[in-house]
DNA sequence: TTAAAATACCCCCAATTGCGGTATAGTTTA
DNA sequence: TAAACTATACCGCAATTGGGGGTATTTTAA
């Protein structure tokens, strides 16, 4: 018999936070070993509890969920986070992804989809309630539209070398000094990426790269 | 009783589109209004089926799955598109995702599964598997800001003005013209933008604005 | 195999930028 | 009301950049 997922579980209500604990134990493959109604000693209860899948209200007084997904993902990359939530807004599904949250339910899941929620981010994949998703392409596809059509400029490797220091704002006479070229050779090779790229300055080609993701 | 779900299926293996036919019309709620093995003729068959979810095989000869989501969201964005794959390729689901899919599973999903998807996009949801789902969660982290709490440089007006010039590439004497201010008058707001982004190049500026979203 | 890229290097010169100042008038706010 | 902030403007100097011209190998592709 394989051993059980350790969940524990951060919620703000305790009549919520008892009613899933009582699901958890309740079902075979589940075990709550640890059940908090807000963050605080989070790290000390993260550590007592050592679970594989912490399930986090997004709403809580003191710590919120996003601070503590953070807080936890830093200590404890390899612990699963499932966001659970009531609201669906999307700066907030935004800010847990960021933070690194590993799934984002909300709160009228079905104790069944909620644990095969658990099951799917412990098994190295990522839960999403229908409606969250769907928030979640309108947002990727807001975030990401700019390369519909990758236009290919055709740098070689050395220029693209040269122009990805450039975005980090590395002046020439130090991107030469780093990757052991003359500054001259340098000034060369960014003269031609201005031609290919059809720009006329760094902020120009800096500015091109990151909209068009071309490093 | 609610209307079936009118499903057409795009599926390149003939076993496979005969399978998922007798799957959808053997069970009560969903209808095959339309099943083709390639995507000629594309808008007609779209047109004379008219269904309410397509479930799309991305790997097609001919006109591929995804060009195919393009040309229908064109015609008609009210038709949700349920992609399927047996690859789980990152810039495959980016595409998917901006060509405008409301969904992506895998085709190892179980009929059931496959059902509630369809249920999922066509209440307006998206669907994922969770293999999926973690990659774009992935994807999601690699091209979001990298900001989690984006930080309030406390740009005033001006500044904002004239970092946005800065960003389109514009250089000094150029923005100084188009904002009626004297060149130096820009050259010391310029001052003043660097120090609060703790930046000392306009290109460092640029991609902080741009990666932050600043401007 | 021959032409075209790609790589690497150099010089000059004018324009632009970065950095250090200073200064004044007006507006906010503690 | 005094202090703080904002918007505007200027100067000098050194460093960096942009644009133009070169040259020479090596690798790649037609």
């Amino acid at each position: 018999m394989p051993t059980d997922v350790k969940v524990t579980i951060f919620e703000d209500n305790p009549i919520m936070l008892d009613a899933y604990k009582a699901t958890l134990n309740g079902i075979d493959g589940y075990t709550c070993v640890g059940s908090y109604s807000n963050c605080d000693n989070l790290q000390h209860n993260i550590e007592r509890s050592m679970p594989d899948v912490v399930l986090m209200d997004i709403e809580m007084y003191g710590i919120n969920g996003i601070q503590a997904t953070q807080t936890i993902k830093q200590l404890y990359p390899q612990i699963k986070i499932l966001i659970q939530t009531v609201f669906e807004e999307d700066d907030k599904i935004f800010d847990a992804l960021c933070a690194g949250a590993n799934g984002y339910i909300t709160k009228n899941t079905s104790p069944v989809k909620m644990l095969e929620a658990i099951n799917d981010v412990n098994n190295g994949g990522s839960a999403m309630s229908p409606t969250i998703a769907a928030k979640m392409f309108t947002l990727f596809k807001k975030i990401a539209p700019p390369t519909i059509t990758p236009t290919n400029y055709h740098l070689t490797d050395r220029e693209k070398e040269i122009l990805t220091l450039m975005v980090d704002g590395m002046p020439m006479p130090k991107v030469a000094e780093k990757i052991f070229l003359s500054y001259e050779t340098v000034r060369t090779y960014v003269k031609s990426i201005y031609n290919k790229l059809h720009v006329a300055s760094a902020t120009e080609a800096v500015a091109k790269s990151i909209k068009e993701r071309i490093v």
